[in-house]
DNA sequence: TCTTCCCGCCAAGCA
DNA sequence: TGCTTGGCGGGAAGA
């Protein structure tokens, strides 16, 4: 899978080595041993020599297949796959071929194309091919009859060995609502070759999953339904015939990592089971995959862009090698599904599953279908993380529980990652836990509250409090030229933080505000706050938003930051940065300011939030943390190196105050946030520049020049091109740093959200925005003074931190480069990837 | 003992 | 008619 993923020239390379050299060739093996003496040594050296069983199974065979071709071919790449040649070459009968010829042509990864020939399409359309065989699955009703299956569980022996009972199996009349529409579905004519044929045996397989609630399926019950549509009589050979194709099938499947085996435990003991571990959710909202993280760990994906597609691929290749307890998710969706909608609700709570040994929730990443995501980062928060246990025990001592209405319209996934196993996001915890412990440290240091835009957010009203901006103390990985990577993450689950009280006091709130998200209210609110905001502005520019090339948002679980410190409050409450919700909730100011920390914590939007007194790092956990449950998420701004940032990208922190960061009117020249200076991801290793002091002071009177409030970045060599000015809740045209903004939304807020969610809320950025267009940006040195911090947490693993995994090794190097021809126009990359919306 | 699935016979399908 | 394709089940390795 790794030579997959790699460039054709590993690849042949490899082949070369003989990498594909059949290890099982036994007519190699027969051969040389039978030149041998006859004898016990010439015996035992062909019984040592002769393969295993298991190094002859067909999962291993189809690993060396799938091995040998791309997992996303270039369009212009036409591979055609020889029977014949693969079979020599990996030492098999062609029968065996076959098999696996056979469930991969299920899937569309292969296409017959002549005779002993078949076209290698790789991933490409498996989701679309898995979102039909789910629409499929769900028209036969599969999900119906694996309850009925299940419901007669009692029965199944009478089944297996006798005559089935009448009413626990689909009428024979009924067989006529497995008469697929499509030409490579199974037809429900009885009996025929074809009916059972190992190609739509296994799609009928893949079905069961997909419209499974608990992507279990036992081979049982599978083998069961296949009787039935086969017509075959069910007897114990037909069932025992029936399971040995299932294997076989599985065996594929688990090479693509798309199922994995696992054993139900029932009254009547174990059965084997296979439980769906691919893409899930391939509706129009997009899909989900999992195990992200563990990319990082396997070192697979450096700083390379990849679409969500190669994600999944890669994540699956190494899926086998994971453990449970690793798996995360990535949740892709369309942008456009996420700015119309501002969820991502693809997520069903019925999936839930509790964690086994492990029921610390965690959120999904979301990130937009068909952009491309910064691994790197991502994967060195992990490493952070992995590295910072300690410190991340002691933050999570302090760690609040994010109240629901903290999710974001845009980030419903702290509600859902509760318990839902398709939610389940350990990479929230595992991987940001840590780091933005360190995050948080650092902003503490800095005299940050740690919460991004944490004064910005506000209660203004429950509709409000729903507009998509970015989540108070999250972490915003932002990717200006291509799309935004919204990270956050939900601490508040955990079984190791908190004590034991508070530990369930957050999980019955975790699990109230799945509740809430999921009831038809806040739905309604949602669809409500989305009519406000189709109210505010003109229909051509929501539309322009929604389908412009605009930011996403990567949504990763965050523990909920405890520091706050005095520096922050005091910055919050002198905040002079007005946001632009300013205008329009301004009237609700005052109520604001005794808007306890819940609410706040349930406002996403933008305002005189920093009213609110914020406590130090050391009241808020033991005073108003427990109640207000105010959600501290890490947020980063990562941007991508634009054109004239010399491939320079910025990793920026989002829990800056405000004040910090929002410039006055007409005077918003540069960054006031916390921010690493990376190289672009074909670079390598890159922390260049490094600002760790962010501390704000609360002085920083509205209309001063931004030199107190701005972290400003010097880019020799960079020019003066235009100012970029990003802020967790505020980011500002560089036109307007030099020149009073006319906008009166400008004047009136003084910050512009580098957020699409905040933008849009805000009305203020718009896709065509130079920002977004990815103008050069001229980094000043900061000229912040020192942070003021009650907790002087040292941050001393920032540069690991930020080291992407492109500084892990050659190997992840010469992948990354040899990829960058493939990814070297994201655009074109993303052009292939037909939008789901449409779909 | 049960699960898993390799192995190859042999028949359907096709040119 | 010959070749391709693949259903099928015996039986053995492995759990």
């Amino acid at each position: 899978m790794l030579i997959s993923a790699a460039s054709p020239d590993i690849r042949d390379r490899e082949k070369k080595k003989g990498l594909f050299r059949p290890i099982e060739n036994k007519d190699n093996v027969f051969t040389d041993s039978l030149q041998l003496d006859v004898g016990d040594s010439a015996v035992d050296d062909f019984e040592k020599q002769r393969p295993s069983r298991k190094q002859k199974s067909l999962g291993l065979l189809c690993q060396k297949f799938l091995a040998r071709y791309p997992s996303y071919p270039l369009s212009t790449e036409k591979t055609t796959i020889s029977l014949d040649e693969v079979a020599v070459s990996l030492g098999v009968e062609r029968r065996r071929i076959y098999d696996i010829v056979n469930v991969l042509e299920s899937l569309h990864l292969v296409s017959r194309v002549a005779k002993n020939q078949y076209g290698w399409h790789g991933r490409h359309s498996l989701p679309k091919t898995l979102r039909n065989l789910q629409r499929l699955g769900e028209e036969q009703k599969y999900e119906e009859q694996m309850a009925h299956l299940q419901q007669k569980e009692l029965d199944l022996m009478d089944y297996k060995f006798g005559e089935p009972k009448k009413d626990g199996y689909p009428d024979p009349q009924d067989q006529q609502l497995l008469d697929f529409s499509e030409p490579d579905c199974p037809s429900s004519s009885a009996n025929s070759r074809k009916d059972k044929s190992l190609r739509i045996m296994s799609q009928k397989f893949v079905m069961l999953f997909l419209v499974s609630k608990t992507k279990i399926v036992t081979l049982d019950v599978a083998a069961k339904i296949l009787i039935e549509e086969s017509q075959d009589t069910p007897d114990h050979s037909k069932f025992k015939t029936k399971v040995r194709r299932l294997y076989d099938i599985a065996n594929v499947l688990t090479s693509l990592a798309l199922i994995k085996k696992v054993h139900v435990t029932e009254e009547r003991g174990r059965k084997p089971a296979f439980k769906w571990i691919g893409p899930v959710d391939f509706g129009s909202n997009g899909y989900k995959c999992r195990n992200f993280m563990k990319l990082e760990q396997k070192r697979l994906l450096s700083s390379t862009y990849f679409t969500d597609e190669e994600l999944v691929d890669v994540s699956a290749s190494v899926l086998p090698e994971l453990k449970r307890e690793t798996y995360s998710e990535i949740q892709v969706c369309e942008k456009q599904k996420l700015a119309r909608h501002g969820s991502f609700n693809t997520v069903q709570t019925s999936e839930r599953i509790q964690r086994k040994g492990n029921s610390e929730p965690s959120s999904p990443f979301r990130v937009k279908r068909g952009s491309f995501l910064e691994i790197g980062s991502l994967a060195a928060i992990y490493r952070q993380k992995i590295e910072d246990n300690s410190k991340e025990k002691a933050f999570k001592r302090n760690r609040v529980m994010p109240p629901s209405s903290s999710l974001d319209p845009a980030a419903p996934f702290p509600v859902h990652s509760v318990d839902s196993e398709y939610c389940i996001n350990p990479l929230a915890h595992q991987v940001f836990s840590g780091p933005q412990t360190d995050l948080q440290s650092f902003f503490v240091q800095n005299g940050l509250n740690g919460q991004v835009g944490g004064s910005l957010a506000s209660t203004a009203s429950d509709v409000e409090s729903l507009k998509p901006t970015l989540l108070s103390g999250q972490p915003l990985l932002y990717v200006p030229s291509t799309s935004l990577f919204m990270l956050y993450g939900s601490l508040q689950e955990g079984p190791s933080s908190g004590s034991g009280s508070e530990k369930d006091s957050r999980s019955s709130e975790v699990s109230a505000a799945a509740e809430l998200s999921s009831t038809p209210s806040v739905q309604k609110r949602l669809g409500e706050e989305r009519k406000l905001q189709g109210e505010e502005e003109p229909a051509t520019k929501r539309q322009s938003r929604d389908y412009e090339d605009g930011p996403l948002f990567l949504v990763v679980p965050k523990k909920p930051s405890e520091s706050t410190d005095i520096a922050s409050s005091k910055t919050v409450g002198n905040r002079e940065c007005v946001p632009l919700e300013d205008v329009h909730l301004n009237s609700q100011l005052p109520a604001e300011k005794e808007v306890s920390g819940k609410d706040m914590a349930n406002s996403f939007v933008s305002s005189k939030r920093g009213n609110t007194p914020r406590i130090t790092e050391d009241e808020k956990p033991s005073k108003e943390n427990e109640g207000t449950k105010e959600p501290s998420l890490l947020q980063y701004l990562y941007v991508q190196s634009p054109a004239g940032l010399n491939g320079f990208s910025v990793l920026l922190s989002g829990s800056q105050t405000p004040s910090a960061v929002a410039p006055s009117s007409g005077q918003l020249p540069s960054l006031s946030v916390p921010c690493i200076v990376l190289p672009s991801p074909t670079l390598g290793p890159f922390p260049v520049l490094y600002s760790p002091t962010m501390a704000q002071p609360a002085s920083s009177a509205p209309g001063t020049l931004p030199n107190t409030g701005s972290v400003n970045f010097g880019m020799p060599g960079l020019g003066s091109a235009a100012h970029l000015l990003i802020s967790p809740a505020a980011m500002v045209n560089p036109k307007s740093a030099t020149l009073p903004s006319t906008d009166p939304q400008l004047q009136g807020s003084g910050s512009l959200s580098l957020s699409p969610m905040v933008s849009k809320s805000h009305n203020i950025i718009q896709p065509e925005s130079p920002v977004y267009g990815g103008h050069p940006v001229s980094m000043v040195k900061q000229q912040s003074p020192a942070p003021v911090t009650p907790t002087s947490i040292q941050h001393t693993h920032h540069e690991t931190f930020f080291k992407t995994p492109g500084s892990l090794g050659d190997p992840v190097l010469r992948r990354r480069e040899s990829k960058q021809s493939r990814n070297t126009s994201s655009a074109q990359r993303r052009l292939e990837i037909p939008s789901s919306g449409a779909e």
